[in-house]
DNA sequence: CTGAAAGCGCTTACAG
DNA sequence: CTGAAAGCGCTTACAG
């Protein structure tokens, strides 16, 4: 051997394209016809038992890979589905397609991961892939999807699941947050620590979202007769900046609230800030409930009560559904997740009560 | 029409199971033979303009999707790599997989999505299911993944990058945060400020990306010869929890540190809990340094000084490194991406400066 | 420029 | 129980 000679080193980082073995090597060892090889592959009960246990042994011993490939090609099911989210990095899409990815690995199911970023160009795109793919199914999460969206999915004739999307539709199955009971869980806390003055502070995007929590706040004070204040209603923009500006003028009223419920985490996280600039303590002077229950929730100061959103949960009840539909089976057309009210420390009775 | 009669409302939940249209319903209309068709639909030059042009016309008039599976059958290639990830859910693999979603969709790539739960079942589990997929590549990003499972990747014969694995190995192309580096600025930004008792809270599991992020330290330390002191160095678990019960032997000390530089945000968050716990401020009086830049720092009080990873590009560089391999170019064996240090209001010039 | 043919790796009716 | 055959929807050498 020639010293230094680099050849002797395998370079695992480069790779051999050995093609795989297929049912044809199987059989030509087993001297069987790739149809039996197939047959026993399938635990059919038409194979003699030990030609049968001799094919799997040899499957075994040469690391056979059935093709996915060519199976989807005969059978015209690739047992996969489309998931389209607004951006994975988005940490709520992130929570939903762990429970999606779950579920589907769960049943032998693929996942086929797609960003739309919103972006209309993007999301042609992307159905035309999955198309393309010919994903059995698919479940959408991307709730600040454009309305025309959906019926472009729904010409892609496979099932589809929307998965908290603002533009529920008659197109497609769909799984939600229960927002209104929950957000009448939350304000009835509210009512119960002793407020009365309660402010809901909302996103002003008209989101379906946001209609349904304003419902429930309504709902759980009209039920314990607090009067409803035109005054106390003001919107963000979902984010803490638009929750700083809304709460301000929430403190600039004659008589500010005594507790804020915030249509979500972010915009809390705004009244929070806006509330400590300006001198007062939550929950002291304010209770700031949020809504979502993001990781952060948990560590902000005081830590944030809020309502949960089993996200996990959420995404495996939809490409459960998903798969419900594929198999035939019936699905429910619009499932609805209750959400949990997490009570943490930026809830307490208001100073006079 | 009978009142009420269901059935004249179409159903569009359910699926009619029409098959798609193929090349060879082109090649009848179009009357050429479905060879042609597949040219001309491939822009070969091979065909006739006025053919191809017909050809393309009626393509798009019946909605035409080439079927990848069975072009991937025809040229054993997917155009579609794996993903694996501990779990979607943690925000640090969102925000990797949407970087390596984009490139990947810009280069004509599908991902498909597995986690992998550090569970060594569910990996072989993940591993077969890609190999039956036959995926071009994969990518891992499975920071806390058996060492034992990078070998079990390789031996898929398919390229393999890692992400910010702990256990870079000859087996693989790997893209890792600069973690020496990334640390030496964010200690020499402490040692700028005029800050010499500087704490290392480290993780106490010894992932390389503690021993590197000491090191970094350690040089900062070095170059202004700021004297090493092994009792200012602590170890956490990574988590909160951690963070808070070595900072709590920080302060205990006869001279406690004036700045603490953490392992990671979550550590740095214990770590300002503790320190607001016993009544000392943040900045005012120790200085605060956390790494990843989570979505959690910039609303933390203060909002946290870090080192930001930049978790897209990364998950970019790597797809686009698979890609290179696959299409036969130098990939580079091992990338490092510069973190990059964002001063927040956690830090400041210590008191007695 | 075009078509007939073979092949990718499976599944599955059909005939024995 | 088993095999030969056809077919899934493409691609691509080969022959014209």
């Amino acid at each position: 051997m020639v010293p230094g000679d680099s050849t002797r080193q395998v370079d695992c980082t480069r790779v051999q394209n050995l093609k795989p073995v297929s049912i044809k090597d199987i059989a030509r060892r087993a001297n069987v016809s790739h149809s039996t090889v197939s047959r026993a592959l399938q635990n059919s009960p038409l194979v003699n038992r030990e030609t049968a246990d001799k094919i799997r042994r040899l499957a075994r011993e040469l690391d056979y890979r059935a093709s996915a490939v060519a199976r989807s090609l005969a059978t015209s099911k690739t047992r996969s589905a489309g998931v389209v989210v607004t951006s994975i990095a988005d940490p709520f899409a992130a929570g939903v397609v762990g429970g999606i990815e779950d579920a589907a690995n769960q049943h032998g199911y693929s996942i086929v991961l797609a960003n739309s970023h919103a972006d209309p160009e993007r999301e042609m795109a992307v159905v035309r892939s999955l198309e393309e793919r010919r994903v059995d199914g698919v479940v959408v999460t991307a709730s600040r999807v454009g309305a025309m969206y959906v019926p472009l999915l729904a010409r892609m004739r496979v099932p589809i699941v929307l998965l908290n999307n603002q533009h529920p539709s008659e197109f497609a199955h769909s799984v939600m947050i229960a927002n209104l009971e929950a957000s009448r869980d939350a304000t009835r806390h509210l009512i119960q620590l002793g407020h009365r003055r309660i402010a809901y502070l909302g996103d002003r995007y008209g989101h379906q979202s946001d209609t349904e929590r304003f419902g429930g706040y309504r709902q759980a004070l009209d039920e314990a007769d607090v009067p409803f204040q035109p005054e106390l209603v003001v919107h963000g923009d979902g984010k803490p900046e638009g929750g700083m500006q809304a709460m301000e003028r929430l403190l600039a009223l004659a008589v500010p609230p005594t507790a804020v419920f915030c249509y979500n985490d972010m915009t809390a996280l705004g009244a929070l800030r806006r509330i400590r600039a300006s001198g007062l303590r939550v929950p002291g002077d304010i209770s700031l409930v949020g809504f979502d229950d993001l990781y952060i929730a948990e560590y902000t100061d005081p830590p944030l009560t809020t309502v949960r959103q089993p996200l996990g949960q959420m995404g495996r009840l939809a490409m459960e559904a998903l798969i419900r539909l594929l198999e035939g089976s019936p699905a429910g057309q619009s499932i609805r997740v209750p959400g949990e009210l997490v009570i943490r420390e930026s809830t307490a009775a208001p100073k006079d009560a």
